[in-house]
DNA sequence: GTCTATATTAAGATAGAC
DNA sequence: GTCTATCTTAATATAGAC
């Protein structure tokens, strides 16, 4: 099997349980392979595999979430869309973010620096619709940064509540409220 | 030693690197006990560590955060006072949360229940303000929940981005958030 | 690319002396 | 209440055959 294959398998275990949640025995299991066959794989060990599922999920979202982003329509509907696809990505508040899910753990620091680039894509993107919208670049900034934190944060507390409509209702508020003031045709 | 004197260590532990991310040599180290002397303290082992940290906590919030959000004087007032501690809980967004790092992990049904009890104590308790000004029960208990969205998410966003600021923007926003358009006298 | 077998280290936990 | 010493298990990782 081409290392490709075993990326979601990885990325999904890493997200719900944490870079040191995760044993190799459990990586082999769910991948059906030797540890062997994963130090093939990804010769860096764990650590490797962790950037690996960063590597996935960065595609995915470029993909998915930065494309309709960009594309040619009322920014309200393009913040709808953006809403639909990370709905996707977290399955509806029931998985967790691998984002977040590395920014604890006893090798935080390893993985710092990518998961700094990932928000900052993310925060970015949101901010260039409302820029182009006609907002100034720091409250289109501040907008963006508090539909991240709004996002993140209902995702931890559905977890934490076991309540996994905290994030159906605070997904869904987020285009109005990105957009609220805007002009309405950008 | 006293088995009290090490809670704050276990707390600072936890929070920062999750159950999966402390050892019990990092604990000995810490507290400078050996590791029996761990075990004569909590025979539940690491587990029984987190549930006194968690009871730790739980017992500051109820003196630094629920006793102030009872005193007799506006909402706007006592909320302002609630996030004052709150920043000082988080150390102004620099130490993340116990409750949040605890629903990630390896074991985390262990320690599910206690989380949410937790989770709910604090937005029943903010909740609780805003009904007796006036407010009508879901309204107040949707109010609540964003804000404890709001401390949650940029707490993961201050330390994902390693931008304290974050925490302090969004803690800053929460009192009037939660007071808008309330009678200002309850 | 995958396997079995194994090396090595560290983990959680306990026994029993002081 | 704390220690040293030790047990047991599981962790990460590698060697080398197929």
């Amino acid at each position: 099997m081409a290392r490709e294959t075993h990326l979601p398998v990885l990325f999904q275990l890493f997200r719900q349980y944490g870079y040191d949640g995760v044993s190799l025995s459990q990586i082999a299991n769910k991948t059906e392979l030797g540890k062997a066959s994963l130090y093939h794989h990804f010769p860096g060990g764990k650590a490797e595999m962790v950037t690996a599922a960063l590597a996935y999920r960065g595609l995915w979202v470029e993909e998915n979430v930065f494309l309709p982003l960009r594309a040619d329509r009322p920014a309200l509907a393009r913040f709808q869309q953006m809403c639909d696809r990370l709905s996707e990505l977290y399955q509806s508040g029931q998985s967790p973010c691998l984002l977040a899910a590395l920014t604890t753990g006893a090798k935080r620091d390893v993985f710092q620096a990518q998961v700094k680039e990932h928000l900052q894509r993310l925060t970015g993107a949101i901010a260039e619709v409302l820029l182009a919208s006609g907002l100034d670049p720091q409250a289109a900034r501040q907008r963006a940064e508090e539909a991240v934190v709004a996002i993140q944060g209902s995702l931890i507390l559905a977890r934490g509540l076991d309540d996994f409509t905290v994030f159906e209702r605070a997904i869904a508020s987020v285009p109005e409220r990105l957009c609220a003031g805007l002009d309405s045709k950008p």
